[in-house]
DNA sequence: GCCTGTCAACCGATCGGTCGGTAGGATGGT
DNA sequence: ACCATCCTACCGACCGATCGGTTGACAGGC
């Protein structure tokens, strides 16, 4: 029951952003009664964290499965784009996406989960541009986590803008033109 | 008076997305009682187009002066990114992040005017890559307006992502990393 | 006399959250 | 076998606060 809770809070705070989603609209979506959903999670921000959590811990195997395949550098950077590209066309956004704008409203806690969580997949975005440096297949200036830094908000940023411009091709198009930019031949 | 309204309205969405802020917040920010406010913007659908209005007029000829010096590309891009790292050094990302994750909370035709707002930059970003590429400065695969989408969309996550994860540093690290990584020398 | 801006008072709805209690399945002592 | 106990999951009813929004009235300047 708690994952089905968890399922349904997924998808509305990547839909419409965690301060649109009320306990009641949760209710409603998992059959059960307002005050049922408070047993599972004791107030908002304890979701909001088991939000954070669960995102990080499943796509952490994603990213791995990419990363630590044995392909080519420029190959790993478009199999992390799809990643996300997969989540877009399910209406589905990564939830740093989701949560970043209101930021605000998060407790400390949750925003250095959260920030944890981004961190990780950044250094994870590193390796492969590292690996792209050594075995001369990638071109980039600076340091890798820099530039995985700048990879990973590109495709953070082309899900809220293609969500925002209608534009569902922009994003493989951006991405790609992005990936073959820096590689080498 | 109404300009007041909406500057204070821009800050706080800014801070904490759109539907985190209500018409008393605004009104204790501007010292007016909240009826007053409705005077003003007849509803909260109002002031977010508003917003999304004020914002555009105000950054196009940020963006103008950019575009239109008689600088190379490459110091083109890195002005365009000093507009956006400005503003987060303030605290004051683009409205465009801030209203991106609950792009299904407004209206269908404020997300247009959003969406059109984003065309526009990017467009506008557009012509610098074009520039670029006819002067020999610029060094990128596929259509400018590929690249152009990826760089702004990059812009735009970077500052989503140096809230989350409280690196002010890493947005001009990674901005001029990549504008490094495809500049000729 | 009218228009603009302001306000107090109010509205129904919904918000996050609490409370007391119930149904049912395990547990364990006798 | 029996019953008392405990625990998890659930629920109806309710709470104070706040939400977006409305109404009618009152100033002051043109």
């Amino acid at each position: 029951m708690k994952e089905k809770i968890l399922d349904a809070a997924e998808k509305m705070v990547q839909d419409r952003g965690l301060n649109a989603v009320s306990f009641q609209d949760l209710a409603n979506a998992v059959e059960l009664r307002k005050a049922s959903i408070f047993h599972h999670f004791p107030n908002k921000e304890a979701l909001a964290r088991a939000l954070i959590e669960r995102c990080g811990s499943k796509h952490r195997p994603e990213y791995a499965a990419v990363v630590d395949s044995n392909a080519s550098a420029p190959e790993k950077l478009r199999g992390l784009a799809g990643i996300f590209e997969k989540g877009l066309r399910n209406q589905r956004p990564c939830l740093l996406a989701a949560l970043g704008s209101g930021v605000n409203t998060l407790s400390e806690v949750a925003v250095q989960e959260l920030g944890e969580m981004a961190r990780g997949a950044v250094s994870r975005f590193a390796l492969v541009f590292q690996q792209g440096r050594d075995e001369g297949t990638l071109q980039f200036s600076g340091e890798p986590i820099d530039a995985a830094t700048g990879f990973f908000a590109m495709l953070q940023g082309l899900q809220v803008l293609v969500r925002a411009s209608g534009d569902t091709s922009a994003f493989s198009s951006a991405a790609n033109a992005y990936v073959d930019s820096i590689s080498l031949a």
